[in-house]
DNA sequence: AATCGCTTATTGGTCAACCAATTTCTCTTT
DNA sequence: AAAGAGAAATTGGTTGACCAATAAGCGATT
């Protein structure tokens, strides 16, 4: 298949449920849909918009996802209440399709990786100090032999995000991570197995047990600064 | 209707969509598909699975939000090329209903307006300056009269977070900022307009006008500690 | 006049059939 | 035997009809 055709056309075309949903948020912030209301039934909407319920379907559930929409079966679909211009522009935002650049990622991994070493050095119990040493022996094991440990080594980082006892914290870098993991193996980023590597894994568990938050914040930021390098070193 | 028998139905009863990602999930997780795999074809699914197809593609469908698999048309649905260990570990947590309370979700917003406000400092243009004094006035114009301007409270923050030219930051803060409103409806916070409020959004923007990324951040961390206060008291 | 109970209409949820693009197979041709 | 064209099967996409739960309307009863 030609890739580069394949993605112009992706770019070209908007697909159903976009339509409907750059219609739907066209209600919003035009203010015929208030916080609270409504939305017409999903027929009247498919037939308002001239196409199938399907896609009017699909667009509710993403737009729900996103918590700007809430149904009830057999109810209704209802705007949930937040401020209208706040939503319109969030819609607007987060449709948007600007995919953050590789630094942008990488920036903001560093910020909240670095965060949660900090957290999971305060709040860090017996019992998470061994379920980290798992995760590192895992990766440890691996790497050790020369062995690319890709997953051991995100499992290690997301234990951390655990230790911080900060779900929310630990969902975003959930989130942003498989946007990495998408930008590595599209820059095919070198992921020799350093010695520097394994022995930074080592002294962030050495923080974390002793809980000495300041060194570990200045280990992490140095342990991902090759990658912030290499990132930035792409815009150039 | 009885919001609380709605709430206690909606945690017992497992829809089948979830039922569906479930299946999946075990199928990754036990090896049965691997990373590049192609799934069976929908209809297969639905008959293994003894359920729907349209269940089938809402499952894919979300899944394939999370980035987990990836489907084309005509052709098939695939997973996502990623470890397959992560892969098990981050559906169990993306999938897990463990909503991030709502000291987490301050206490992120916090770490990521901090930066987002240092970073704005570093990186704004003449013309930022000018939009974010638009954003500015339009919350003191509301506010400034006595009334809750929280749209435009919320829209000054988002400028900022653009001004820090990193789109993966402003996307998270959009993530989480849903979260936060829905706390703040939910436990009624207190969101008199203060004169305090204010003066710290006209301090903000002087920062950010000026450069000042060290001073901006600490008064973001201020201007913040009345909700992050509130949240902890909460929890006690 | 207000309220309770039943009927009817509306609504989101579900399903099965159909469509068009893709892939696979097979037969022809060189 | 290899390559190519074309038919057949497979696949995700789409549609319209049907289902069950809810809401609305209406009338009888108190």
């Amino acid at each position: 298949m030609n890739e580069v055709l394949q993605n112009f056309r992706e770019v070209l075309i908007e697909k159903p449920v976009d339509v409907i949903i750059r219609q739907i948020k066209e209600l919003l912030v035009s203010g015929q849909l208030k916080p609270g209301d409504k939305l017409p039934p999903e027929r009247k909407l498919s037939e308002q918009f001239g196409v199938g319920r399907t896609h009017v379907r699909d667009a509710i559930r993403k737009l729900e996802f996103y918590g700007i929409l809430k149904t009830r079966p057999q109810s209704g679909t209802f705007v949930a209440s937040i401020g209208i211009t706040a939503l319109g522009n969030l819609i607007a935002d987060v449709l948007k399709i600007d995919s953050p650049s590789f630094v942008s990622l990488v920036e903001t991994r560093v910020l909240l990786e670095t965060a949660s070493v900090t957290l999971a050095c305060e709040r860090r119990t017996h019992e998470d100090i061994i379920q980290l040493e798992l995760s590192l022996n895992n990766y440890l094991d691996k790497a050790g032999l020369g062995i690319k440990a890709v997953e051991e080594d995100l499992m290690f980082h997301l234990t951390i995000a655990d230790l911080s006892k900060n779900k929310a914290l630990k969902s975003l870098l959930l989130i942003i991570i498989p946007d990495i993991i998408a930008n590595y193996s599209i820059f095919k980023v070198c992921d020799t197995v350093t010695n520097k590597a394994l022995s930074e894994h080592k002294a962030l568990f050495d923080c974390i047990r002793e809980g000495d938050g300041e060194r570990g914040a200045r280990i992490m930021k140095e342990h991902l600064k090759g990658v912030m390098d290499f990132a930035q070193s792409l815009v150039q």
